[in-house]
RNA sequence: GGCGAGGUAGCCAAGUGGUCAGGCAUCGGUUUGCAAAACCGCUAUACGCCGGUUCGAAUCCGGUCCUCGCCUCCA
């Protein structure tokens, strides 16, 4: 069986990944729900969707793990602004974020655990540091105490972001706290009073401190030394690296928390990392305000996972903001749904039937066979998907000229009747290729409604209305006023509409 | 200052020590009532800059310029 082999942060090498009795563990760092997800959070979760899926269609049992941060001063924050609690806005935002993740395409996780399901062991695994002597307990003037991890317990510390402790404390903005014992340490649990959102502990009232959840949660459903842990590039430090102290120092000597650390690049937008401040901030529902969501999964995909990936935004003349690129990615998306449909139209495979090829139709076999080779070695090799879909578009390619061939020789009863063995076996493969990619979730026929029904409301166009004109186009052409068809042909084209002629009456499509 | 990513044809984007990435756009063709879609073909003497290694480098080595990110919450 063939290994995928991914590029390990920790290591800075590429790696087969580690496999123990046939099972895999994923654990993907999640959103923290304080708001929509934006179009990074996307990618972020697409990364591992791909890995999982590589991974089972391997044959592989994999578990797939991804958290959902509900407990934290940012959704404090927000809650007390917009006045609710804290755990009634992460809980929304939440589902708000799975329902997204959902329409991408992105499997549903194994397990989804959340930290505030997750406290005790949490609160566990703080014990268990203490005790490991690597943590130390700290009483604020306002009488709760917090747990601060001691970085300098952990030699390691600094290995996955190769920073060193020394270097870390000149020129970064450490802030003061005269409660820690080092500038460095980090929270694994802060205190709250009374009255404050917070949990009891051994160490009273409080809550968990950033990074101690994904410690707990990786380790509660995956275990210790699981295989791939993915995030953002930006996650290496100090997130991960604090995990990884955490972890490995409550349990010295059990090997490493991760076998590989998987980071993927960032979504920029108009060539710079998207802030608030910019004011180029692009949430996933805008980009679903203007595309397919499986345009923006195969825009995505456009891009290795480890380069950044360039999001350009263009603005209309009446101010909204569209994305091009996502606009291109969509119409490979319409090649891809009217090429299946195509495929379909075929004759119906008869497995009985034994026929030598003719020659024009034996090079189909190999090439197809050739393109899901490429596909499944270029995600093998670190998940290097611009080059599966290049192999796709190959595949695309090949199905459409078989269907050109076989409307060219549909005088042939033999030959269109040959024309079914190459006809399945490419549709098999662009259902393998596309199932690794996410791709092809629904039947053409769905797809061509979502899209031409959101394409019209967007255009502010209704799709009775344009149903009406293509029927009147029809009635004129069948009256071979063909002047009267190509005007409203025309009209319709001003509208953003594209009408195609087929044997069996005009199909209407919008643009993406 | 420390760590890191990247600079590939008009644009997006892979890859690699020695005939092809792929897509978009353009142009020509097949097809069509004309189109659209699809397919075929053409096109750019592509690899930031300067040196070096080599029979041969965009690919390896040295230097250099530029862009971006992390080091503080961030996918």
């Amino acid at each position: 069986m063939p290994i995928p082999k991914l590029y390990n942060t920790l290591t800075r090498s590429l790696e087969s990944v580690v496999i123990r009795n046939g099972k895999v563990g994923v654990y993907c760092c999640g959103p923290t729900v304080y708001d929509v997800p934006h179009a990074g959070n996307a990618r972020a979760a697409l990364v591992p969707d791909i890995l999982v899926r590589l991974l089972r269609s391997l044959g592989l049992d994999v578990t797939y793990v991804r958290n959902i941060t509900d407990v934290d001063d940012k959704i404090l924050d927000r809650a007390r602004k917009s006045g609710t609690s804290p755990l009634e806005l992460s809980g929304g935002m939440a589902k708000v974020y799975q329902d997204l993740m959902a329409q991408l395409g992105c499997l549903q996780p194994t397990v989804e655990p959340k930290v505030s399901e997750n406290i005790a062991e949490i609160v566990a695994l703080i014990g268990q540091i203490i005790e490991r002597g690597s943590a130390y307990v700290v009483e604020r003037s306002n009488g709760t105490r917090d747990v601060y991890f001691s970085v300098r317990s952990f030699s390691d510390y600094g290995k996955l972001s190769r920073r060193k402790i020394d270097e870390l404390r000149v020129g970064a903005r450490i802030e003061r706290d005269e409660e820690k014992s080092d500038p460095l340490d980090f929270a694994l649990w802060k205190g709250a009073s009374a009255d404050e959102w917070g949990w009891d502990s051994p160490w009273g009232r409080g809550r968990p401190g950033w990074h101690i959840e994904c410690s707990a949660m990786s380790g509660r459903y995956l275990g210790h030394g699981f295989s791939v842990h993915t995030g953002g590039m930006d996650l290496i430090f100090p997130h991960h690296e604090n995990e990884i102290a955490q972890s490995e120092a409550a349990q010295p000597g059990s090997g490493p928390l991760a076998q590989c650390w998987l980071h993927n690049g960032f979504l920029n937008v108009d060539k710079e990392k998207m802030s608030k401040s910019l004011g180029n901030f692009v949430t996933v529902p805008d980009v679903l305000k203007r595309n397919d969501p499986e345009g923006f999964r195969w825009f995505l995909l456009t891009a290795h996972y480890r380069a950044p990936i360039q999001l350009d935004t263009e603005t209309l003349a009446d101010g909204r903001v569209t994305f091009p690129s996502i606009d291109e990615a969509e119409r490979r998306v319409d090649y891809l749904y009217s090429t299946v449909e195509r495929l379909a139209e075929l004759p119906a495979r008869s497995s009985e039937q034994v026929i030598t090829l003719p020659k024009e139709l034996q090079p189909f076999t190999r090439s197809t066979t050739d393109n899901v080779q490429a596909a499944e070695s270029s995600l093998l090799d670190d998940l290097n998907t611009p080059v599966a879909l290049a192999a796709l578009g190959e595949l695309l390619k090949s199905a459409n000229e078989l269907c050109d061939l076989k409307l060219k020789r549909r005088k042939d009863p033999a030959f269109v009747r040959a024309v079914e063995i190459p006809g399945f076996t490419l549709d098999t493969a662009i259902r393998q290729v596309t199932g690794w990619l996410g791709l092809l979730q629904s039947s053409p026929a769905e797809y061509r409604e979502r899209t031409r029904r959101n394409r019209a409301d967007r255009r502010g166009l209704s799709t009775d209305t344009i149903q009406g004109m293509v029927n009147e186009r029809e009635t004129a052409r069948r009256e071979r006023d063909f002047a009267r068809a190509d005007a409203l042909r025309d009209g319709l084209l001003n509208l953003g509409v594209s009408v195609k002629d087929t044997p069996s009456g005009s199909v209407w499509s919008i643009g993406a």
